[in-house]
RNA sequence: GGCACCGUAGCUCAGUGGUUAGAGCGGGCGCUUCAUAAGCGCUAGGUCACUGGUUCGAACCCAGUCGGUGCCA
């Protein structure tokens, strides 16, 4: 009984590279989910995609004097380089910048159109005169009328906590060139968002399985009364109104960007030649929105509404299982002030499973971690390499030399050799039982058990003994040790991808590792009597404390990432 | 200002009413030598931020205090 899973994952926004916050909030998870779930044999469609419009792309590309175009595929080329280093493995990873993405959010801005979800209505908005175009709020700069902090931003006061409006700032200016914006009026598009309070209260209410962090968050939003929101800027890079008369304005990003899962799917399922509404409209799949704590309203409030508007028997989100923020030696990440580990600079140096096996098992899950270099170091040191890395070597490397480089077959067994299979029976379903339930850090750590057994295993056979005065029951140990091995390769797959690969291979397998399946009697069973096996390599290298000051030195120093 | 979340062993984190509060790593002691000086066993006794309350019983529920984070007005 196969299931379909839609695995949808927050669209990074594509002006600056990505850090270690990003992927710890949501693409490590969501790629573990994806590949625990193709593995498991269902059918898996993950998508996500650069977000490219807004504001803050075409200052960038106002001061290095390129196009919006050009800031946008710098980043993106960036992007799918670093998923394709670190093993992200989206089944489609596009942007907003296509033609099927325009053409399925004017469907969707139609549909609401007509309905009259969408409205029109008159707004008062910054406009720099010198910079010949209308200021987002936070470009808007002034003197809080509060506090008297001369450096308040037109959407909050830095120093005293209070949101403001532009207009509400004494002497405000343009924080682009200085110039005094003047307030007007303009026309803009309206999303009628309180109509949907109601049956989203219903709804939220009924999703029991939401991670507490997300329901409360959730809760509390509406809680506080939705307000419709204007979905349309006086923007010139952006997706097109598809009303005739608004040359001068574009759809609102936040609007626009959430409509790019179901456009995504629509992208995947013309490139393969197959249909996309399997994904969308069956009732059966289910859709998981992978995004950090940050984003939890557009996905549990804003997109929901979207699709129950919409009212095109699209799925809702069946879970939205939100990471909290990872703080990087204890600090907040800052892109600003460069107090942030690059994923690009991360993978010039470093392997991407030691990075993945850490933020697995120091996910924020259920409230913010902490990523510090001396723990990078640390849990590749004493628990991967130690570990883990240590026990594929072992068996691997004693079998390889003392039984001709073959399976030596297991001649008997006893209590200690079945209490062993047992357990990794155990785990890999418990493994797979919080892997559905999105627990990652249980899951890591229950792998890393079986690991530890077989060490305890190892240690009470002692073959490097045995096989002195019993050559056949050394074989044997051995041979159920690999068999272990096996479990963990899988298991540990949806982890360190990359790593369980090579297990595969030392094992003599040919072929892609994730074409084996999540099944116990299926990995003791390829473990055959008389397989070829290969001349095996440390699974993981130690890492030198001394990089552990070199790292923490160079934060918050230059501008680094690009 | 309102609200939410967090504050648990040296470190990173689990645990959300019920026996002597847990794991990994580090530290200490011992065993082992196949392995990247890796492995295994034993051990460490932490006011579960603080104060008060509810309860037969609280780290876990309630109120308040302090500290941290975030959201909202």
């Amino acid at each position: 009984m196969s299931e379909r899973i839609f695995v949808a994952v927050a669209w990074p926004y594509a002006n600056g590279p990505l850090h270690l916050g990003h992927v710890a909030g949501c693409y490590l998870s969501a790629d573990i989910f994806a590949r625990y779930h193709r593995m498991k044999g269902n059918e898996v469609l993950m998508v996500s995609g650069s977000d490219t419009h807004g504001t803050p792309i075409t200052i960038r590309a106002d001061q290095e004097g390129i196009t919006p175009e050009q800031v946008v595929d710098r980043y993106h080329a960036m992007f799918i380089d670093s998923w394709d280093k670190l093993g992200i493995s989206f089944d489609l990873f596009t942007s907003t910048e296509t033609a099927n993405h325009a053409k399925v959010v004017h469907d969707v801005f139609d549909a609401l159109y007509e309905k009259g979800f969408i409205y029109t209505d008159n707004m008062l908005l910054a406009y720099c005169s010198r910079c010949d175009r209308y200021l987002p709020d936070r470009y808007v700069e002034g003197t809080c009328p509060n506090c008297n902090n001369g450096r308040a931003r037109g959407d909050q006061c830095d120093a005293c906590g209070r949101t403001l409006d532009p207009q509400d700032l004494v002497e405000p200016h343009c924080s682009i060139c200085g110039t005094t914006p003047e307030f007007r009026e303009s026309e803009h598009f309206f999303l009628k968002l309180s109509a949907f309070e109601k049956p989203l209260l219903e709804w939220v209410e009924k999703q029991v399985h939401w991670r507490s962090n997300v329901k409360n968050f959730t809760r509390q939003f509406l809680r506080d009364g939705l307000k419709d929101r204007a979905i349309s800027r006086d923007l010139s890079w952006g997706v097109h109104l598809p009303v005739d008369g608004y040359e001068g304005k574009r759809i609102y990003v936040w609007f626009e960007a959430v409509i790019g899962y179901l456009s995504a799917a629509v992208q995947w399922a013309d490139e393969n030649g197959t249909n996309w509404e399997d994904f969308w409209k069956d009732p059966e799949t289910k859709s998981y929105y992978f995004i950090g704590k940050d984003n939890i309203p557009f996905h549990s409030i804003i997109w929901p509404a979207i699709i129950m508007a919409y009212d095109q028997g699209l799925n809702l989100p069946y879970d939205v299982p939100a990471n909290e923020f990872l703080s990087l030696e204890n600090q907040k990440f800052s892109t600003s002030q460069n107090w942030a580990v690059w994923v690009p600079d991360y993978l010039d140096k470093y392997d991407p499973d030691p990075l993945r096996y850490l933020l697995s098992i120091n996910m924020p899950e259920s409230g913010d971690s902490d990523f510090s270099w001396s723990e990078f170091v640390r849990r590749n040191n004493e628990e991967l390499v130690a570990t883990y890395g240590n026990l594929v070597n072992r068996v691997l490397s004693f079998t390889f030399r003392n039984f001709d480089g073959k399976v030596p077959g297991v001649e008997s067994m006893d209590e200690v050799d079945e209490r062993l299979l047992r357990t990794a029976s155990e785990t890999m379903d418990s493994v797979s039982d919080n892997l559905y339930n999105c627990k990652f850090k249980v899951a890591v750590t229950q792998a890393f058990g079986l690991a530890q057994e077989a060490n305890r295993y190892l240690d009470t056979k002692a073959p490097w003994k045995s096989i002195k005065e019993d050559r056949e029951l050394a074989g044997s140990s051995l041979t159920v040790a690999m068999q272990t091995i096996n479990c963990l390769k899988a298991i540990l797959y949806p982890f360190m991808p990359f790593s369980s690969q090579k297990v595969h291979e030392f094992l003599g397998f040919d072929g892609p590792v994730e074409q084996c399946s999540w099944d116990f009697d299926a990995a003791v069973g390829q473990i055959k009597a008389g397989a070829n096996l290969r001349q095996p390599s440390p699974l993981y290298t130690k890492l030198d404390p001394e990089l552990i000051d070199e790292e923490i030195h160079k934060l918050g120093i230059g501008i680094s990432g690009e």
